[in-house]
DNA sequence: TTCCGCAATTGACCTGGATCAATTTTGCAC
DNA sequence: GTGCAAAATTGATCCAGGTCAATTGCGGAA
């Protein structure tokens, strides 16, 4: 809590940004908002942060009360079952919502990590669905973004081989470094390997391995963390199957338009 | 198309029935609404039926239209990956919704194939989006639904053995089932082995010893697709890592409230 | 009633990925 | 720097569940 260290230059200045003026306006909710729109957005949106690698913004059980965007670095999202195992749901990064889960119940239905430090912005929900009302562009946006999850979520509870599913979690986080302005092919992973194997329902042994192959193979060029996609057509062969992103991007029925 | 069969005395009485007077009231969209406000709701909505055993709802690459509520009978969704491979999404029975993941792309994102002969609510997406600003519970309603969905799509992509997954599966719709007042202990399976398992991310034989297995152990007693519950306490304890249903039924983790 | 064909079961065997067990590598506190 | 603990890799072995192959129901058609 005392003081920002060096890797910690998030820039107060961030925190006070507003949705106008948000770098991440196009990738968040207020995502096609008109400006007086996204000012109504903003009276009830405020900034919280910075949460340090391993500290949570909620846990299991909480009572729900707001949905998060991340500002800057990256959450993941886990459960731990009565057997006590943890399992990983999901990462989300700068642009990217957390919490949604929560409304059904009105309690959190699991527990948010930073994997870095990390800022958000609190979306209390009463508010926001107060304000969806007269907001006609909120209300579908947020439809859209549940509707998007729910495809992702079901994708991933297929049945697919452990190569597959690696590739198609690559793919995933190259296309939305992409969509907040990263090269696509140049990865800096926030998560262990231990994290990307439990959501990948894998072993930590198995995704070393596959690294390595994948590397053997030239597709990427993996040093720890840092993951160059050096084979785009490869690793997409390898995980087309899957489409974590729910966004049909390889229009994958070329019969039905 | 030509003629009702004996199974099929889906009685046209019930086809015409309007919100007001569903038996599926409490479990559809219009939980909780008033009756003025459920008026308006039948206006929107349309039935279609029968759709018969094998025949689809709508198919993958569809325009999103409408979400539909399942009035009688039951239909699985699934989709065929670009390997051919057919994957079971999911099943829905009387008062359950389909069609939620097509919002965000305006197409459809996977097939939904009648297993019985079933009739369904169509509910206009456009018309209930407008809707959905002037009666906040219904808007409300359908936040949660889609929540709930999240909540049990993110579990069944945890990791669990094939033991917990069955076990699990069998307990979300013996809930189901009582939900609509039918005996929890009852099951009469709606779907083959073989889309049991491609849910469950199983071979067949596997779910097929499973189920003998349970049987042995007096945990269930199966003949074909009738399953009764025998010993719901073993059964709860062997899926009780999932909730399928995010329902948290079992209030799980006590020390938090 | 028998015949057909599919659903389900059962058994024998196999394998992808898990588990167990060492090393390396790296980041960090001092 | 040096020491230490966590993260990652690599190798050897194991096993849950898959695959292959019969066999056995069972419901419908004529």
């Amino acid at each position: 809590m005392a003081s920002g260290n060096a890797s910690n230059v998030v820039s107060i200045a961030h925190l006070r940004q507003s949705c106008r003026s948000c770098t991440l306006r196009d990738l968040c909710l207020p995502l096609g908002l008109e400006t007086d729109d996204m000012q109504k957005l903003e009276a009830i949106v405020h900034t919280r942060g910075p949460i340090r690698s391993g500290e949570h913004l909620f846990r299991e059980g909480d009572n729900f009360q707001a949905l998060y965007a991340v500002k800057t670095g990256a959450l993941k999202t886990y459960t731990i079952d009565n057997h006590g195992r943890e399992h990983v749901l999901g990462f989300q990064i700068a642009g990217e919502l957390v919490g949604l889960d929560g409304i059904h119940s009105g309690r959190n239905r699991c527990n948010a990590m930073a994997l870095q430090t990390t800022s958000v912005c609190a979306l209390p929900f009463a508010r926001l669905e107060q304000l969806s009302r007269d907001v006609p562009g909120l209300q579908s946006q947020i439809l859209r973004v549940m509707s998007r999850e729910l495809s992702a979520s079901a994708q991933l509870a297929t049945e697919h081989s452990a190569e597959e599913r690696l590739a198609g979690f690559l793919l995933s986080l190259s296309r939305r470094y992409a969509r907040r302005g990263l090269a696509p092919t140049m990865l800096s992973l926030p998560m262990p390997r231990r994290d990307i194997a439990s959501h990948l329902r894998l072993a930590t042994e198995t995704v070393s391995r596959l690294f390595a192959r994948f590397q053997e193979e030239k597709i990427v060029a993996v040093r720890r963390r840092d993951v160059e996609i050096l084979d785009l057509d490869a690793l997409s062969k390898l995980g087309a199957s899957l489409d974590l992103d729910g966004d049909s991007h390889g229009r994958r029925n070329p019969q039905l338009r």
